[in-house]
DNA sequence: GTTAGTGCAAACCATTTGCAGAACG
DNA sequence: CGTTCTGCAAATGGTTTGCACTAAC
């Protein structure tokens, strides 16, 4: 942990509590650079702090997700992964091989405008999904 | 089972044999007029064809998507479901209630093509799925 | 008759729950 | 000190696997 980031205000600001093991998972995820399944974070965030256990990653990430700190995105096979919130994204991942690559969000505007008016619902700009092939996998 | 739509020709065009399982486990999705998860169409499926099986019921919903009689979704909180591959929509989720609504895929056309552009990736236009509040939620 | 498909039983693994104790503010 | 958070232990439940048997072709 020679990292100095500091999220203690962004979590008192939400009205949570600061501990180490909240710390621990920001961290993991912070340098993780990109969207960690559940056990993937406690795995990693347990070398930071061993006693960590997966009842309180599973309920962290949750509660982190849901103040905001974090973005639960649905990927693909069925599993939820997690991830900062910070940059406005989406992935495209290839159905052959995994590999992900992020799209901006930005062209996914006007598509929103379209679905809000049609069907009434106002929209989460969060995460979405797209699948295909990528360059390698298109032989 | 007093519908009489025949899936015996869609099946052997794959190459898959036809059997009372397949048969009943199609007939559900057929007439769900959605998407399910696969223990959903266990316990719908099993009322029509009762010595049916679990691990069946996944292998053969596997099967199926692979061989496009079937669309694989990838719905909110980390859950697969299935439905039958003869519409081209997608689905908009409440993240609160749980209601979800079709979309059409044509407005994704555009921005299909600017993703393929910017990637190389080539797009599946199979299921996307967006959150969002539907209008009952929004107060 | 050959091969694909199924049933059974069991294992597997991610996720969830209840509750008592620890730690934050 | 009060409340939130965590650890522990165990249960839960969806999903997968191996193997022998059945049924489709």
């Amino acid at each position: 942990m020679t990292c100095s980031i500091n999220y203690a205000p962004r979590l008192r600001a939400q009205g949570l509590r600061v501990t180490p093991q909240r710390n621990a998972i920001l961290h993991v995820l912070h340098h993780s650079g990109g969207h960690l399944s559940p056990t993937q974070v406690y795995e990693r965030a347990r070398q930071e702090f061993p006693s960590l256990t997966e009842p309180t990653v599973y309920r962290t990430l949750e509660d982190l997700a849901e103040k905001k700190l974090l973005l639960a995105a649905h990927v693909g096979n069925g599993k939820i992964v997690y991830e900062l919130a910070e940059t406005q994204h989406h992935h495209l991942i290839c159905h052959k091989c995994g590999n992900t690559v992020e799209v901006d969000h930005a062209p996914l505007e006007l598509l929103y405008h379209q679905f809000e008016s049609s069907t009434g619902y106002k929209l989460d700009s969060s995460h979405v999904t797209f699948f295909g092939l990528c360059p390698d996998c298109q032989s």
